[in-house]
DNA sequence: TTTATTTCGGATATTTTTATCCTATTTATA
DNA sequence: TATAAATAGGATAAAAATATCCGAAATAAA
């Protein structure tokens, strides 16, 4: 469904977030380890992040990742997911056809606009908070 | 959503099976041309489909591709894609955790979950049939 | 039986995605 | 101001997906 690059993106959104409901920064060393990715890749999904508005990075001494607070409850998986894999998901036809719509639709386009929209409502539904929470409460994990 | 290669797949089956209500046979050059697909690569595909027992090819002079009538009405996407992607849209978790279940759940498990069932039920709902009707009225397009 | 036609299948090439490495730049503190 | 600790970012490598090429095998018809 999503690139490995936005699978490890949400990931280590959600680390970030844990970590600076504590006002601590996080380096990719440790957000690798935690989320079991490639630490040098991750890095560079954490540069993305940064130059999309979604995290906060410090660098220098006692540098690294973050997210304001009230951030965390308005970033929604949309955004994540667009700062890393673009609006493809949204936009893109089912069946790769350049023009694809109402008036001249591929063969699957009603059946798939509802579940398109399904998953679009999903991402903007979803914010970083929600996850982050049930992370802090072992509801869900983040890896294994 | 889907690889390139699904993609292809399902866009030839549909003109295969138009091609068959017309006892006609077609080879991976007219079906590249008519979807709009690199020739050699589609005929990789038509093999995948034949070996699953999606369509079916006859070798020689006057051969080509085609499926049975009854076939056309029985096969549904979810075939086309399983044969082409494997069975990774239903199984895999969508944050790529080895291990995502109701007792070990990603952050976006139960999120995915009702989008993941909606889109296995389309596709395991939906027929060639009802495809290939469809772009022979005219009502959807294999290109463009 | 020969020939023309057609799928099969292995080898290879290209492109994209994923991943790694190394240096430059920034910055807090001693 | 010097130093150590971080992120930034360019260059490169590896793996996977996409795409091409060509000879082998099969088959219908002349």
């Amino acid at each position: 469904m999503f690139s490995k690059a936005c699978e490890y993106g949400i990931k280590a959104s959600i680390f970030i977030a844990i970590n600076s409901y504590e006002g601590k920064r996080v380096s990719p060393k440790e957000i690798a380890k935690e989320i079991d990715s490639p630490e040098a890749f991750t890095a560079k999904i954490l540069q993305a992040l940064v130059k999309n508005n979604v995290i906060n990075s410090v660098k220098g001494a006692y540098g690294g990742f973050e997210i304001d607070r009230n951030k965390i409850q308005t970033v929604k998986l949309a955004h994540i997911v667009n700062a890393i894999d673009g609006n493809s998901i949204y936009n893109g036809c089912g069946l790769g056809l350049h023009k694809c719509d109402e008036a001249h639709p591929c063969p699957v386009h009603d059946k798939f606009k509802a579940i398109r929209e399904g998953l679009k409502h999903m991402l903007e539904e979803t914010s970083l908070e929600e996850l982050a929470l049930n992370i802090k409460s072992g509801t869900s994990f983040l890896k294994i």
